[in-house]
DNA sequence: TGTACATCAGTGAACGCGCGTTCACTGATGTAC
DNA sequence: TGTACATCAGTGAACGCGCGTTCACTGATGTAC
């Protein structure tokens, strides 16, 4: 049973992923070098090879989460199995809004950290991209004749706020007693196919 | 030009309101007993006279957030003129909406504060309250005939999920050129609208 | 009307914590000759 | 094939900060007699 090594391997990666436990865990400020670092089993000097301050590391962090939110849409679109073009691209945008609030409700702490606010920029662009599945799943809704005329943008916008939004009250506030979360979710989400239907 | 007195007067009210302040300029995480101690003048021993603990002023500074988001709300929708019992019904929902936003836009650090998360309960009920003045604003637009028949709780919960992630996203992201936070949000009540309306 | 005294609302110093970051350094690696 | 040496990726100690909270205390207030 060796030591660990002098040389780690790959740090940059083991920071970023004990970021994004520590942040499942506690929420987006438990992500901090010191902590990190002591949990990898390094100095908390050696993280500055790899990241040049914090915020660079919570922007990893938070874009680790943001992917782990587009996968779990990504996911739940997969298991539509309706054949039927029209009814098909309905189907997957409201699962895609389902699994939205899913994760936020399973991982609250995680999607905490996906949308925090950080100084830094990403360090890449975000793959998958929870947006973009969105506007493709919405343009697939619009292609096969599904919706109704609306402004530009409007039905996105409309869309992302709506889930959005559902995350955060649902996270939070206790539902009156009777309602569950995917009761209230699947109602407020009749709303939004209600809006934005032909 | 007498030094401050011994003793403060109301040293809680102060307390607070230096906590709303430093919350509106710096965000939730800028409410510290020593920063608004030191803000108001004061020892930060001398707060432990009036809260048992940091978590019991911040929320109170919480509520003061969200109860100047709720008078906002309230507001807005006394600037409605329209004398048709439905329209107006309907014209005042909105405006609380569209008010909900521009808070949040416009005091985004206060925004936040209002929805932090807080160990501690609030010292009072909300007064104005947020959620009950939506409700009263639904319960209108039913009483007129203005609402689609929905399951219980579908329409505040969708017209606040609405207007709570439109703000979280007109906050933060960057929007399209061309396209200013009033459009996005028009475009998006519309949406909330047609889902709601008889 | 005056005075002893309980009570209240402050003070100032200190404890212990975890934080980001920097410094001078050392151990390991790999490449040029 | 062996070796000098540049380079890379770590170490450990330290700086300075702001934080929540506690301690023993003191100044001001107001009430009972």
């Amino acid at each position: 049973m060796p030591d660990r090594p002098y040389h780690h391997g790959d740090l940059h990666a083991a920071l970023v992923t004990a970021g994004v436990e520590a942040a499942r865990d506690a929420g987006p400020s438990a992500v901090s070098i010191r902590l990190l670092a002591k949990e990898v089993g390094v100095s908390p000097t050696a993280a500055y090879r790899h990241f040049p301050s914090l915020e660079h590391l919570t922007a990893a962090v938070s874009q680790q989460a943001r992917e782990q939110l587009a996968r779990a849409m990504r996911e739940a679109m997969d298991l539509v199995t309706n054949a039927d073009p029209a009814d098909r691209a309905w189907e997957r945008l409201l699962a895609s809004g389902r699994a939205y609030v899913r994760f936020a409700v399973a991982e609250p702490n995680l999607f905490a950290t996906a949308f925090v606010p950080c100084a830094a920029p990403p360090p890449r662009t975000d793959d998958p991209d929870a947006w973009g599945i969105l506007v493709t799943a919405l343009d697939d809704v619009e292609r096969t004749g599904g919706l109704a005329p609306l402004p530009p943008m409007a039905a996105p916008f409309a869309a992302w706020a709506t889930v959005h939004g559902l995350a955060g009250i649902v996270g939070k506030t206790t539902l009156p007693p009777g309602v569950d979360t995917d009761t209230a979710t699947d109602a407020v989400l009749a709303v939004l196919q209600r809006g934005l239907r032909a």
